[in-house]
DNA sequence: CAATGCATGTAAGGGGTTACATGATTCT
DNA sequence: AGAATCATGTAACCCCTTACATGCATTG
């Protein structure tokens, strides 16, 4: 449903190809959407047939020739409306919640060492994500640059506040998620030596 | 992929049918994982083919012929298996901040009603998680009391315990997420005035 | 007798994952 | 010459959503 809104949204910036779309998209490991490359251009393929946006023969980067997609007047209408709607949160789906839901019936050294893994993952995340907050927060991302171009320069520090802020939103919900796996570790270590079943 | 987990996990407490699983799981407004019903028969059937579970023709509550499922010994080690092992985080998949990230190009006035709207969704989900967390914390779930019956008394403590720290984290996080629109309302409240297009 | 609850399924369609396939250009 | 990068696609499979279909039993 939404990876649609998500290509409208980085063509906002400036018209891509495929190619880069697919990139940006790819494992993704610093934004709030991620896609793989087959997914993106059967994407783009019916977004072009139902209007929302358009193609156009160019050269690429090495005098290939590449379909570079810009938007609609439809596209932007289309997300414009989706950014101004509530929309119902997707349904609970947390795999790792469910995982810690049976950590009481294996050993405590195996559900620690999860629990670790985790809070590895998880700070990794988190630095990939302060590292992007602060490029937004400085202009210093190349997509943020484009974006700017055509918007008029007393909104800049407000566009760019308000695209980190997104980015701190992900960096609180790590933040609050190693927290959380650190006191479960306590938890968990607290019956040392217990065990399997019981 | 975790559905199946899901299934076995409540299964863990007691055998259940079809109905009552779908019941379970379905909207699911205060648990980890949600399914409709439709998924539900479906999984059973694939992970009745695969051994994890067995189905056996019971009555059910009406006299009704019901098919009740239990965990074989390959389910619970299936289960075991799975919670035992790290697994690489889902892909960042986050509809809200994809549509927060283009609150700049909508009226101030919008973006605030969102923002509102999704406070509000928050807070109710916040509200069930804590009576989920507190009612375990309690031993006073329907589940967990038949799951603590093939349990020694000297552990029921510590997997309360365990069991309501997950929701703890679901907590916390929601909390994170409402104190951080809270600051996005203040961050769109700003630009009291500011436009669509620029 | 109608509505609700118990109980089990199927069907169509969309979204996402993994893997495969092809071809040109640039770099080493 | 071989590897990496640019560039566009296809195919198979699984998961999830929405909706439909059926039938018995209880309750009002």
């Amino acid at each position: 449903m939404s990876l649609r809104h998500a290509l409208l949204g980085v063509l906002t910036a400036r018209p891509m190809n495929g190619y880069s779309l697919a990139r940006f998209f790819a494992g993704s490991q610093n934004w709030v959407w991620s896609a793989p490359q087959s997914q993106i251009y059967g994407a783009l393929k019916t977004m072009e047939t139902s209007g929302l946006i358009d193609a156009s023969r160019e050269e690429g980067q090495n005098g290939l020739e590449t379909k570079v997609y810009s938007l609609t007047d439809e596209g932007v209408a289309e997300l414009t409306r989706w950014v101004s709607t509530s929309h119902a949160p997707a349904p609970t789906r947390d795999a790792f919640a469910l995982q810690a839901l049976y950590f009481d019936s294996i050993p405590a050294a195996d559900a620690r060492a999860v629990l670790e893994g985790y809070i590895r993952s998880q700070a990794q995340q988190l630095e990939e994500w302060e590292r992007h907050r602060d490029a937004l927060a400085n202009l210093d991302t190349p997509l943020l640059q484009e974006r700017l171009k055509s918007r008029p320069k007393g909104e800049h520090r407000r566009i760019s506040r308000l695209k980190a802020h997104v980015f701190e939103g992900q960096i609180l919900q790590a933040k609050a998620r190693i927290d959380w796996a650190e006191r479960a570790l306590v938890l968990v270590g607290d019956a040392e030596g217990e065990d399997d079943e019981g």
